[in-house]
DNA sequence: GTGAAAGCGCTAACAA
DNA sequence: TTGTTAGCGCTTTCAC
């Protein structure tokens, strides 16, 4: 009979018992952290465990104590520099807290589907950065017990918790450094019309505006797309008075605008027309666009999101939380700065 | 004694199969795709989870069923646009097939420890995107059975499979592309230097250049980082023979070429020097840098993965793979054309 | 500190 | 088609 090589004989602890002598409980307090085995009897089971290529079932030690130690995300797009940024931060930081991501991506659709698929995995906690997203996801995962992070966006009437900047503070920014650089026709570029962050974005830079006596010189809808964003712009400037101004509500949105600004319509940046994005993405500061925008402070959104979740999976009784973070008007050249 | 709102109480299939009068593998089967229930039991058994709000819990289903539904992804960074982009398509097309992604973001040092606790979550199968990447880590999997896939990558002497895009093929392009563009001193700008894809794409422009009778004028090394890229590009051009064309290894890179090329060193894209990348990300098309460069088809590259995944997952006996998909040149404005 | 025993919630034979 | 019976691999009392 040849000895022939199968693949995975799926060795249990009940086999590493076997082998150490010992029983299988043993085995398991072995790799289980805070349990008390003697010295010797970890020694054996580990050399066993060793020559057998024992790993402990993750799926079953879930299974039995309740802990999945999964942590669900929610993502619609990854255009967005923002976001990859955000997924890559979340996921390193859980990693280190031992957790594990779960990750669905999924714009409007299947939505419902996705949260189902998520509870039936047994996370322990979600975090959504899903742009269209109805209260009643979040209520589904509240109804089960499950924390829910809703990541830079909100919505008031939902038991989910919410980390943001603070987009009104972060548009009255922009229009108080617009309106100090001398523009007089101001416009904005809106994303989703319906999204807490552009609400919040516009209605901050409204107010600003206001506090300036001035109002918005026109406005476009760019739904958070960069064809969206490009054509709200050149429907900005085929108007007779056209902008000088344009706060655009997200980075990925002012490259576009940007780039019509630039190469369509041949018109400089700042000195003809100033852009101001907000997000202040990796690409912000490169050199071909080194472009105006308001920070949103991803690092320490990650840490108060992971925070509120550690806090809630560890007691059940923690009140919803809603993190507003500061936000930064990051100054460069692609809109003119305040004579001083 | 007030009736108090508790959170989870955990209903089961037993406490549905008890509601709707039913045996508990009833209950289950339900739930089970192609299984066979009557109409009847169907309804009744569907009703009575509805009034609970009875979940499958899919960890145990995956304990008996030895199939976990999850497939491990591991990514190094995303920085560059490439990989978001790979991550959204990878990810939404298992979840059409059924399955659900572990994502884990690492750099170098903990590779092990994530390998491991993949492994530890049964994941059904492995997407390897990280440049750096012992071929242990391969190996560790196929001995456990679980099919890899390398991708963007791949070890010759490991049992991993993998998919790429024509790298040899792609350099070759792109020399002769800017031999054909009459330049004459064409450097070249790596990424990693003991990286799969860099070694390819640098070879397979040698290659090319030789057919041309041409040599690379000469060469930095940007390890796959625009801090790196941007450095290795000032050095190109302190000497006394600066370049009149550069290929770098990847679009990433290559946009922070272009900034010191235009913005440090004050010269024009590509009337002094012309500029080609690797991957065609979206960016390349933004109009700042309309940067020419070789298209890594992820579409059909995250195809190939999932289809060679899903195989090896279905029949154990499968061999190794190595999908290379073609590589196409995407002329734009950043490279002089070739007068016709 | 250790082993025996009882499940976690579910699927998968097996009879009926 | 249905219910009964074993477990999947593990953690966790509970006596010892």
């Amino acid at each position: 009979m040849t000895e022939q090589r199968m693949a995975k004989p799926t060795v249990t602890s009940a086999d590493v018992a076997r082998a150490a002598h010992v029983s299988q409980s043993a085995v398991s307090r072995t790799f289980t952290h805070g349990a008390s085995v003697s010295e010797d009897t970890r020694r054996r089971v580990m050399q066993a465990a060793e020559e057998l290529g024992y790993r402990p079932n993750a799926l079953a030690r879930s299974l039995i104590s309740g802990k999945s130690g999964i942590i669900g995300v929610l993502v619609a797009y990854l255009d967005n520099q923002f976001y990859p940024g955000v997924i890559e931060m979340l996921s390193k930081a859980l990693q280190a807290k031992g957790y594990r991501v779960l990750l669905f991506m999924t714009d409007q659709g299947d939505q419902d589907a996705v949260v189902e698929d998520m509870l039936q995995y047994q996370v322990e906690g979600v975090v959504m950065a899903s742009a269209h997203l109805s209260s009643q996801l979040a209520q589904q995962c509240a109804d089960n017990g499950i924390p829910v992070v809703l990541f830079n966006r909100y919505i008031a009437t939902s038991p989910a918790n919410s980390v943001t900047s603070d987009n009104l503070e972060g548009g009255r920014l922009v229009a108080n450094f617009l309106a100090d650089g001398g523009h007089e026709r101001i416009s904005y570029i809106a994303g989703f019309e319906d999204s807490s962050t552009n609400r919040d974005r516009e209605s901050g830079f409204y107010k600003g505006l206001a506090e300036r006596g001035m109002v918005c010189h026109s406005r476009g809808v760019g739904a958070y797309t960069q064809s969206g964003a490009a054509a709200a712009a050149r429907e900005l400037f085929a108007s007779r008075t056209p902008p000088d101004a344009i706060f655009v509500a997200n980075d990925h949105m002012a490259f576009a605008v940007m780039d019509v600004v630039r190469h369509e319509l041949k018109l400089q940046v700042p000195e003809d027309v100033s852009i101001v994005g907000y997000d202040d993405v990796p690409q912000s500061s490169w050199q071909a666009y080194d472009l105006t925008s308001v920070r949103q402070p991803a690092g320490p959104m990650i840490e108060a999101t992971i925070e509120i979740l550690l806090e809630q999976i560890n007691r059940k009784d923690v009140k919803r939380k809603a993190a507003v973070l500061p936000a930064e008007l990051i100054v460069r050249s692609s809109a003119k700065k305040p004579k001083v």
